[in-house]
RNA sequence: GGCACCGUAGCUCAGCUGGUUAGAGCGCAGGACUCAUAAGCCUGAGGUCACAGGAUCGUUCCCUGUCGGUGCUACCA
């Protein structure tokens, strides 16, 4: 019935704790897999880590360990991270994994046609292992500000791909949205980047200028350089090229990557599948940052955001919703504790919580717990849908929200509380207090349905309460008030 | 420097291809109620739609310029 659909999330470098950040890319691409799933199709999702690479390897031997063992502790953090924000990933891969290792060397075995050899030149710090560019080189004075070294001009060999010959290609699958970037301004600047043609990469370095990584085949001297070796990690992770159901799955959905990254995704990547053949994703989202109080994160202002704080603090639901309603999707958002309590005590507290509280009381009180018959309610999916499948994920909250005033509203229309008083008196008042708290539990079920892709674990808590025809004795508030960041309004008013 | 975008109520933002009194949420003020996490509901105050020209019968919404801000990208020295 459903298809097979296959959502990825850019894998992090391990050099450094996860933070904010990755939990957008992990939370993105949930929010899509369950909504997906919700509506009957397969979905394989897919998290991983990058492992690879000079700083990982400098960071081992700072550390006395191998670089594997390096990573094999680094990469946790990142699972933790994931499996804390509630995504229900299917897949994780280390790009150290033997079977990506294997299929990497497959890959580049395959590219072979579009690979060739060439002397690259430039600036070299060997205190960073890395080469800087002329401007760079001038701005110093030639002297590396971190190690107060000065630059070597150096040349080394490297093999690139001819990423070149498929610029037409790549720029018309961008134009033509057979592999469409989102959101649209995003694609505008990948066009206007490839505009003068897309330009070779360099996918290899020395080995003795980068020995932590996969070895090129055939070519002991040189070693795989991050984009070739990270990127193919989508497809070797779903089982290419030897496990022949990666092609239930590719092509990938959706790509989750943040906007830092989106030309590696949209340029490189796709180059390298055109030269094995395989086709490109349908689509690559790119999302914005999260900015704490206007300001980016930075490590030396100390501003940063720990995910764990605020799910430790108000559980995951309420990190979903804050991340998935209040920050938009493919733009900056801001992040702050009075934002995120205020949409906490009252979106979730307020207008939900309680409200899923006053209709479950009305019908504990007035009908001992039972519920009513009432005809589905029927609401129009078309704008909740349209916005999720246009990765429009805050308006998707936005109507859902709409619901939930609604039936706040209607209750008051209505006064259940007042159709109560005759109720013993009066069966035709008793039938339709009936109704009414009948179409509200119906109402509350469809609200959990909305809300399944964002919040899981809060739907589920609605429809215990009102699946089956009898409301539970003990309900408890779903989102309890909670003052930690800011006043507690109850408290004695000072004008 | 080039390309793209933005500047609308105190705050965050909607306003599709121009058409009578410019909208929402939050915040603020007031009101009626009591089923509920003193929650919710109703009403209200608040905007020269950055500025200046232009095209139009008519523009917040089109064109030009100015000022201010953002993203991507390039570069001189």
């Amino acid at each position: 019935m459903g298809k097979n659909l296959y959502v990825t999330t850019a894998i992090p470098y391990v050099n450094g704790a996860p933070h904010i950040g990755h939990a957008m890319d992990y939370l993105l691409a949930d929010i899509w897999a369950r909504y997906q799933v919700q509506n009957g199709h397969k979905v394989r999702f897919q998290i991983g880590t990058d492992e690879h690479g000079n700083k990982n390897a400098m960071k081992a031997a700072e550390q006395g360990v191998s670089p594997q063992e390096f990573v094999d502790k680094m990469y946790l953090p990142f699972k933790e991270m994931a499996e804390k924000v509630g995504s229900g990933y299917t897949d994780f891969i280390r790009t150290t994994d033997p079977h990506h290792r294997g299929a990497v060397q497959y890959i580049w075995q395959q590219l072979k046609p579009h690979i060739y050899k060439n002397t690259y030149e430039g600036w070299y710090c060997t205190g960073c292992e890395q080469f800087y560019t002329d401007k760079e080189v001038q701005m110093t004075n030639g002297i590396c500000p971190n190690h107060q070294k000065p630059y070597e001009h150096l040349s080394e060999e490297n093999y690139y791909l001819r990423a070149s010959d498929f610029t037409d290609k790549i720029r018309e699958a961008i134009e033509t949205n057979k592999m469409r970037i989102i959101p649209e301004f995003r694609k505008k600047e990948v066009l206007e980047l490839i505009k003068d043609g897309v330009k070779d990469v360099s996918i290899s370095r020395p080995r003795k200028s980068l020995s932590w990584g996969v070895a090129v085949p055939d070519d002991p001297e040189q070693v795989m350089y991050v984009w070739l070796d990270a990127l193919s990690n989508y497809l070797t992770v779903i089982g290419y090229p030897d496990h022949e159901e990666w092609r239930e799955y590719w092509p990938a959905d959706v790509q989750v990557v943040g906007k830092d990254i989106l030309r590696f995704h949209a340029i490189i990547w796709p180059a390298i599948l055109l030269g094995i053949g395989v086709s490109l994703p349908k689509r690559i989202l790119a999302h914005g940052f999260v900015n704490i109080g206007g300001s980016k994160i930075s490590k030396s202002l100390g501003n940063g955001i720990d995910p764990h704080e605020i799910i430790d603090q108000y559980g995951v639901d309420a990190f979903r919703y804050y991340f998935a309603r209040h920050i938009p999707t493919t733009d900056d958002g801001d992040f702050t504790w009075e934002k995120f309590e205020l949409a906490y005590n009252n979106e979730l507290g307020n207008d939900l919580g309680n409200l899923v509280q006053r209709v479950a009381a009305m019908i504990t009180r007035y009908q001992a717990g039972v519920i009513g018959d009432s005809p589905q309610a029927e609401h129009d999916m078309g704008p909740y849908r349209e916005a999720i499948e246009q990765f429009r994920f805050n308006d998707a909250l936005n109507v859902t929200w709409n619901t939930v005033r609604s039936l706040n509203q209607y209750l008051d229309q209505v006064k259940p509380w007042e159709i109560a008083k005759e109720r013993d008196t009066n069966t035709e008042a008793a039938q339709h207090l009936s109704d009414v708290l009948a179409h509200a539990a119906s109402t509350l079920l469809q609200v959990a349905d909305l809300l399944t892709p964002f919040m899981p674990t809060t739907a589920t808590s609605i429809r215990t309460l009102f699946e089956t025809s009898v409301v539970p004795a003990d309900v408890k508030p779903l989102f309890p008030k909670i003052y930690l960041h800011t006043p507690d309004p109850k408290a004695p008013k000072t004008t």
